[in-house]
DNA sequence: GCTGTCTGCCC
DNA sequence: ATTCTGC
DNA sequence: GCAGAATGGGCAGACAGC
């Protein structure tokens, strides 16, 4: 019988028998001694994880595999505290964090996502197609045919593999006795084999200079691709060099089975420790008899009384565990030593170790889309939580600032209106505002860090944390703080002078600018009341060098035309903090963070290079069902949300409750609830967004889910004047997949040899299309495009081929419309000039 | 040294 | 970024 | 409403190949 199966379906999985049973048949005497576990049975979890839509399932068969890498972890432990006599208790640190550091990494390889490990591959789907001909001895075109057929890499690779003969004898034999039965002694794949070579992989990027890296990258993967055993093997080690697993489990699951196995390991324990003849059982149970569903307990005890009062303190215990670790790693997004903390420490551990801390990122709020005003008003009104209830005058007390200059708007004595320290007290009165909008900047979102450096009769290390002073992450929670090497400065400088701060962490968005000073204090900037700050469009943030390297580079060498970064001016609009002076600030409402904020920050606050985001109040009755009750919330909001798209030149308003936390685990309130954040972009709401009416010209075939449509679709605008489709854009959002079927047929019906001759477009989509229908989509901004043709020949002397789209979606089909009645090319450029006179980029 | 391709990461 | 879909 | 999936425009950076 096939040992996967054994674990995967039978009624009882024997932990400590792991060393005997683990390894591949053929194969035990070779590997027994392993202490990783072998890729085989990662591959097999994941292929049934794969194979099932339900959740539930899914979770446990993930929470299954990491129950054994945790047996795995703490063997090795034992075994290492065993080895060696003199240290049997203690383990050094530095030891505790290899071995944990392994359990991140199968957790993060489960959720094929090596980058939350700190790992940057550089190979994609050129390279590893590559590497993957090489190993399967086959041709581009079978691989390519493959894919097109399966809709993906791995499954292609597997596909072919099977079929070629190199791993199995193929035949009448079932896949499992092909793989089983071999003879060939191969060393069996394990888990550290494959993390050896995505630490190489990842160790070749840092050797700069170098020459031949793609090859070498090639090379170690297929270390990998020529030694596999069995399709799933190969299938699942093509998906992790591809970033993208599909299994729909990602790394929120997958953590959420890490803790629910931690919970489970941990029960095991004690119960081994009860009965010691039969160490370390857990049994696996399909209560309802029904082949696909698992369920974890400990082994039965004496009474069913104590065994199901067990089995509900174990749910409990899995719950809160996966709560906490939710919790935890958004206030302290760093996976290694949440992992660390938990495997070691257990949930106390945990729990004192990942704090909200300097250095270390925190999980960023962000904001649901909205559609209207209304609906806005209408959510959090409804929201309000009870404590709120005594709210009850509808007559609005603020937005005061909102005929006032900018800066003045921005002082703290405006910006404070009430700071109330305890909250849930229910001593909620008049006028009280509830919400704020703020302007959504077209920038780039900023989580700063801030440590001021010790004294130098502190001591320490002072070089090394000077470079630690200010660090910047991305949305993504990478660390960008070298592309803002000006910024940091430009803080570093400021905050010197403000010893009372020591610490802190801001939320911000940094915004390319351009200052326009009437009056200068000695070259550091403008006076307040005179300065004003023209916010530039996110294409010129983007052009920014992003490494020290290339900065230098260019400074040294002048090999590039592009403008200089000096040139770019950035400001920070911060609109939230986090930590301020050791104290984490992730409990404490808006309203107070935001005047601890304005506090401590108005110090440096100084226009074009440091302000706070501009916002106003407002206030909110608690109502269902009455908008009525909040038509002055209403208006008032409608009004802003002009404002910032208009003078303001943002991309809309982001809204939030005045007494939410900053925390986006409390899983009631990520999006939606009173806590939730939420964004308004005039592109979202129907009665003001600019539509774009476009005629699908070609298109690519769909990955994965879609790969049995069209997708993405390449759509153009008519230029009348030439009688050209010029493109304009891809699309691939807005879809239902009714629509995607319908139209696959459709289009697969009018499809055209050749690009025609009145298409005017430098993409090369697999399909042409007979232009012959008009669909109406809806974008944010329009951009000069490198790639598509839009409104060309119409432009005055820019650089680029023509306009596109961003953000672009499907919005519906305009039946009544021929493709001669779509949108023109000189009406997008109209557009275009219109948006570029609000954004001041025109000359 | 220039150009095209690939990748990752901003939005 | 946006959007749709199954749970 | 969450979690997952598919994929938009467009830039810098890193290579490879000429």
């Amino acid at each position: 019988m096939d040992i996967t199966s054994n674990y995967f379906t039978s009624k009882q999985f024997n932990a400590s028998k792991l060393s005997q049973s683990y390894y591949y048949h053929h194969t035990t005497s070779q590997t027994t001694s392993s202490s990783s576990p072998p890729f085989l049975h990662f591959a097999i979890a994941l292929s049934q994880v794969t194979s099932t839509t339900k959740r539930l399932l899914k979770e446990q068969i993930l929470t299954n595999i990491l129950l054994v890498y945790l047996y795995y972890d703490r063997r090795k432990r034992n075994q290492d505290c065993c080895s060696c006599p003199t240290t049997t208790t203690v383990i050094t640190s530095l030891e505790k964090n290899s071995m944990s550091s392994t359990t991140t990494l199968h957790a993060t390889l489960l959720a094929g996502n090596v980058a939350t490990h700190g790992y940057t591959l550089n190979i994609g789907f050129a390279s590893i197609s590559s590497s993957l001909c090489t190993s399967l001895q086959c041709s581009k075109t079978l691989l390519r045919q493959k894919i097109q057929k399966k809709g993906e890499m791995g499954d292609a690779a597997a596909s072919i593999w099977s079929g070629s003969g190199v791993g199995s004898s193929g035949g009448t034999q079932s896949r499992i006795d092909g793989w089983g039965i071999q003879k060939k002694k191969r060393k069996c794949l394990e888990m550290r084999d494959m993390i050896d070579v995505i630490s190489c992989i990842n160790d070749m990027n840092q050797s700069n200079g170098d020459k031949g890296v793609e090859k070498r990258k090639k090379d170690a993967m297929s270390k990998i691709f020529s030694v596999v055993h069995h399709p799933d093997e190969l299938r699942f080690a093509v998906k992790i060099f591809c970033n993208n697993m599909r299994t729909g489990a990602t790394l929120v699951t997958v953590m959420r089975c890490l803790a629910a196995a931690h919970v489970l390991h941990k029960y095991n324990r004690i119960n081994a420790d009860m009965e010691e003849e039969e160490e370390e059982e857990v049994v696996i149970i399909n209560e309802n008899n029904n082949n696909n569903t698992y369920y974890f307990k400990v082994r039965p005890k004496k009474s069913n009384q104590n065994n199901r009062d067990c089995k509900s303190k174990i749910k409990q215990d899995i719950i809160h565990a996966q709560e906490t670790f939710r919790s935890v790693y958004a206030r302290h997004n760093d996976l290694k030593s949440c992992v660390v903390a938990l495997v070691l420490g257990g949930m106390e551990g945990l729990l004192s170790a990942c704090d909200v801390k300097v250095g270390v990122p925190v999980q960023p709020l962000l904001a649901a889309p909205s559609r209207s005003v209304e609906e806005v008003v209408l959510h959090y009104a409804e929201n309000i939580p009870s404590s709120f209830a005594a709210v009850t005058s509808s007559s609005s007390s603020c937005g005061k600032g909102d005929d006032k200059g900018d800066n003045e708007e921005n002082t703290v004595e405006n910006r404070c209106i009430t700071a109330t320290n305890n909250t849930s007290e229910n001593d909620a009165s008049d006028d009280i505002p509830l919400l704020t909008a703020e302007y959504k900047y077209d920038g780039q979102r900023a989580q700063i860090h801030y440590q001021r450096i010790p004294s130098a009769d502190d001591g320490g290390d002072d070089a090394q944390k000077e470079d630690m002073n200010i660090l910047f992450f991305s949305r993504n929670l990478d660390n960008v703080t070298v592309k803002f090497t000006a910024l940091v400065e430009w803080m570093k400088s400021r905050l010197q002078k403000l010893e009372m701060i020591r610490s802190f962490i801001l939320d911000a968005e940094i915004v390319a600018v351009k200052r326009c000073c009437h009056q200068t204090n000695n070259g550091q900037g403008c006076s307040s009341s005179n300065a004003e700050t023209i916010l530039l469009p996110f294409q010129v943030l983007s052009t920014m060098k992003r490494s020290a390297v290339a900065a230098a580079d260019e400074l040294d060498m002048k090999r590039s035309s592009r403008n200089d970064d000096d040139d770019i001016e950035l400001c920070i609009f911060a609109f939230d903090i986090i930590y301020l002076d050791g104290k984490a600030l992730v409990e404490h409402v808006l309203i107070d963070r935001r005047k601890l904020l304005y506090q401590a920050l108005s110090p440096i606050v100084q226009p074009g290079y440091f302000e706070f985001a501009n916002s106003i109040d407002i206030v909110l009755n608690p109502t269902t069902d009455d908008l009525n009750s909040n038509s002055e919330a209403i208006l008032m909001l409608e009004s802003y949300l002009t404002k910032s798209i208009g003078p303001g030149r943002c991309e809309g308003v982001m809204l939030k409750s005045l007494y939410s936390k900053y925390k986006s685990s409390d899983t009631r309130e990520k999006s939606g609830g009173f806590g939730g954040w939420r964004k308004l972009k005039k592109d979202y709401v129907d009665t003001i967004a600019d539509s774009i009416d476009v005629v699908p010209i070609g298109a690519w075939r769909g990955n994965g889910r879609k790969n049995k449509w069209f997708s993405p679709f390449l759509l153009a605008v008519y230029d009348p004047d030439s009688g050209d489709f010029q493109s304009l854009c891809r699309c691939m959002s807005g879809f239902s997949d009714d629509f995607y079927k319908e139209k696959s047929i459709f289009y697969s019906n009018r499809l055209i040899e050749t690009k025609s001759s009145v298409v005017s477009t430098n993409e090369n989509p697999t399909f042409w299309f007979d232009p012959c229908e008009v669909w109406e989509i809806r974008g944010a901004d329009l951009t000069i495009s490198p790639v598509h043709h839009a409104g060309r020949g119409q432009m005055m002397g820019s650089a680029g081929e023509g306009i596109s789209l961003r953000f672009p979606r499907f919005v519906r089909l305009r039946d009544d419309k021929a493709p001669e009645d779509a949108t023109t090319g000189r009406q997008i450029i109209e557009l275009f000039h219109s948006q570029s006179q609000r954004q001041n980029v025109m000359k």
